[in-house]
DNA sequence: AGCGGTCTTGACATCGCTGCCTCGCGGCCG
DNA sequence: CGGCCGCGAGGCAGCGATGTCAAGACCGCT
């Protein structure tokens, strides 16, 4: 580090106390002074050392984010979401990556524990939830991203994944499909289980049947999705309507359809969940359940760095509504009936690329 | 921060000098007064404040990335390649996306000039090349990840598109495919330009044509290759092979063939290029040249640790050779001929998802 | 006993900035 | 005309580690 506050200061005749003064706005110093120190920062370049800063006030103005893995693939629009949030707001975002699992956690917890950030985003903590309640608890800002459904005992942001379902299941209905069929993700995935179950509970009293034979279980990967319905073709079951819980498995779906000679949407309507990039890319592209990952990204964002500042709004999960997202893998509805008389966007759009 | 170095070394009836010896794994402390150290240390939780650290040490043990934004669909490959060598290394992760334009990277250059990170690794970095010249000349270690083919002044990793595009033409020729067309991206992009001169290279002597009338470019998104493909068939073109410079165009023009009623790979064979995630979820699967994105963000990542450490290995750009996933949107040819010699791997694997 | 060398350890200066306390000084009030 | 007030600015003590230097203990050897 070339030039420090002490020459500054030595430099304008003054001490570095008000060189100090003058780098954080502070109004208590004459106007003709200020500016010469100002003139002098801008004459030697001087730019105060980040380090020394934090050390001297405490903190980092450095948030952590902990995600699993980079690789999922709405993660990339939940990033953004945050970075869009945490940069503007001064903050450096910090990105611990757990993909390795125990090493990796411990290297987090290391650099919390060392305070090199102010406070922790986590998504989808998994096993290291009990280590995030601990920090928490010990006064340390942290919000994490449900993408699980299951509410964290934190602040947490997350999205109705059972509304997610009820909405899949009112477009088959409205799309007048009354034989159904269902792929689901793993069955750990407590996300999975939410939307299932309000896909299934929308059904009920209406005419339409989703029976047991027809839920199938499916590693959420494209291959899983055609390995599902290869399945459900193969045991012969007829269905004319078919929710998959996760985009890149509809897209196997649609695949398995395609090569067993089924029109989509004609013979068999698909909704997918999530609204990843994917979804858009498949031929025909995919009616999805949207998940609005980056604003869940950004509200997140934003209740850790309000914690941050003091404001300590309420720990109650925010919860974001899902919509729907109607491309060519569902016939077109102008409206979908029933007492929650929601509108169905028809969109063409592409998720930004 | 609560226990300090200082408590740990009264509770030990030591000196700092002796808790910091211990806690750096210096030789020179004696068994016992280690053991008794570190038992304290551990009694009191311990854990060195890394902002003292940082500022004592002159280095922060925290890496710089730079993206200009995040949503790329090649980006969080990229970017768990950094993390996966970046993170055991012991170092930090501090992204800074660059999407915001002029305020970001003056954000990016704030954290840089005040030693918040100790190098930089930038992804495209576009306007900023001559920043980050500039800093490289000033001692900061910079490695770029070219995406974009052109050589950065500076240490850098990139693939080499043209050979992409020779890979490209040697599928479609051995599939005999001799009236081709292609699909580039938007003109400024220079991977574009080296990519369509291997095509169009490694045409020239066959009986493949290529003419300038089948060249028409997109703006990169899928509803663009979706748009270029309508426009090569109104114009009432004949081609039965497409080559397509980025794989969500050439979703798009999958999309377009096929409402057109051309069969896939049937009438006309598609490739790709850059193997991001969609590619594997379109029907027919896209065949395309594979690029390492992974394997390019590791690689970066340790050319820049390898400069930390003082290893100052040559500046030669590190280039990676394409490879082509052969998917459905080709037919199967078993083996390419040619000088080239090339063996074509017939891939089902899925990207990780 | 004296000397040089190795092993441990402590004292103290540093890293660069912030924050608290103090002080000089000019103006205002009574 | 003296005291109080408030502004502008300086001094100095941290923040919590690292790192250098020197000192004391102990060793083997001459």
């Amino acid at each position: 580090m070339r030039v420090t506050i002490a020459d500054v200061a030595r430099l304008a005749g003054v001490s570095k106390a008000t060189v100090s003064r003058v780098l954080n706005g502070r109004p208590d110093v004459e106007r003709a002074t200020q500016a010469r120190i100002e003139e002098i920062m801008a004459e030697t370049g001087y730019v105060p050392s980040s380090r020394a800063v934090d050390l001297a006030r405490g903190r980092t103005r450095t948030v952590g984010v902990l995600a699993p893995t980079l690789r999922t693939p709405w993660m990339p629009e939940l990033l953004q979401g945050v970075a869009d949030v945490v940069e503007p707001s001064g903050y450096g975002l910090l990105l611990h990556s757990a993909a390795g699992g125990g090493p990796a956690l411990e290297r987090f917890a290391a650099s919390v524990r060392g305070h090199a950030v102010d406070g922790v985003l986590a998504v989808d903590p998994g096993a290291a939830l009990d280590h995030l309640r601990d920090l928490h608890q010990q006064g340390l800002p942290v919000v994490v991203v449900d993408t699980g459904g299951k509410r964290a005992p934190l602040p947490s942001v997350g999205a109705d994944y059972t509304d997610g379902g009820r909405r899949a299941a009112e477009l088959l209905l409205a799309a007048g499909r009354l034989r159904l069929a269902m792929i689901t993700g793993p069955a750990e995935d407590p996300a999975g289980a939410a939307c299932a179950g309000g896909f299934a509970d929308l059904l009920t009293g209406t005419g339409a049947v989703l029976r047991a034979s027809h839920v199938t279980e499916a590693d959420g990967t494209e291959q899983g999705g055609f390995d599902a319905v290869q399945r459900l073709l193969r045991a012969r079951l007829f269905f004319d309507g078919l929710f998959v819980h996760g985009d890149p498995m509809a897209a196997g779906a649609l695949r398995a359809l395609q090569e067993a000679g089924r029109q989509v949407p004609g013979e068999v309507a698909v909704v997918g969940f999530g609204d990843v990039p994917p979804a858009a890319y498949t031929v025909p592209p995919l009616t999805t359940v949207r998940v609005p990952w980056e604003e869940m990204g950004a509200a997140a964002a934003r209740a850790l760095i309000d914690r941050l500042h003091g404001k300590h709004a309420d720990d109650d999960p925010e919860i974001f509504e899902t919509s729907l997202v109607s491309r060519g893998s569902t016939p077109p509805v102008g409206r979908i009936p029933g007492q929650r008389n929601r509108r169905v966007a028809r969109s063409t759009e592409l998720p930004a690329f």
